[in-house]
DNA sequence: GCGCCTTTTTACAAAGTTTTTACAAGTCCG
DNA sequence: CGGACTTGTAAAAACTTTGTAAAAAGGCGC
């Protein structure tokens, strides 16, 4: 049942207009708290600890859910609705879907251009 | 198992409205002494002393009680519930239910939202 | 033991969260 | 375009956690 961020250092994220404090689990949107439920959260830390990377459904409903891949579910869906939800006017800058694939969170103002890291995974997490 | 006060030396606590005192373990609401029962005083004192911060029903019950994790109980939230009561008009500005977590003292007054200090725990006495 | 006070449990209500359901809308690819 | 498949969305249902009142249990001095 526990969050996935039991203990998590990472040092918060930050960007023009949004705050993720992985130890608070705390998220500031233009300096206001939004507040996040646990696996709106867990969803959202996971996603922003892989910014500019793919993830998968399968890994998302792993890692957050703890669902193997013969689960059929929507609740990520609904999630991730909640999600934009709250994260407002910069909602669809922030959390991508890619089609038949899974979600990408991309940093405000992220390069024009994202410049793929040939030292990482194509997908984050793969499955 | 005997209060965990005993020998604590920390000035008081004080704000617009209250005053706790934690050598006498007195307390006075806008100036006037409210009886606190040992259990509510020592609950009451901890979530002071960790104001602003978030401390998990857990920590808590360990701290209070002396329960561990596999302990099924509701004493808790009654003692909250009547500190609450004790606590009068204030008492929903001053102690906070963090669903599926815990509870947090707010000083009178505080800035509506807490402002993270990123020095700190993420949750006060971590369990 | 008895009375009085405190603490814990119990049982249910209320509030909050998550998942499912049902359908709409979008995307891919022939 | 049309069909198969994927994602978006609203609302309901299921589930979990917290609030509350009242009863039961525990402690302590007399």
């Amino acid at each position: 049942m526990g969050s996935l961020q039991e203990e998590n250092n990472m040092p918060p994220y930050r960007d023009e207009h949004l705050v993720l404090d992985f130890r608070e689990q705390l998220a500031l949107l233009d300096s206001q708290p939004i507040t996040l439920t646990r696996k709106e959260y867990d969803l959202l830390a996971l996603l922003v600890q892989h910014a500019g990377e793919i993830i998968p459904r399968e890994a998302l409903l792993l890692r957050v859910w703890g669902y193997g891949a013969e689960i059929r579910t929507r609740t990520l869906d609904v999630h991730i609705r909640r999600l934009r939800k709250k994260l407002g006017a910069y909602a669809d800058q922030y959390i991508e879907t890619i089609f038949g694939i899974g979600y990408r969170f991309q940093p405000f103002h992220a390069p024009r251009f994202f410049q793929p890291n040939l030292n990482k995974p194509a997908f984050a997490l793969g499955v």
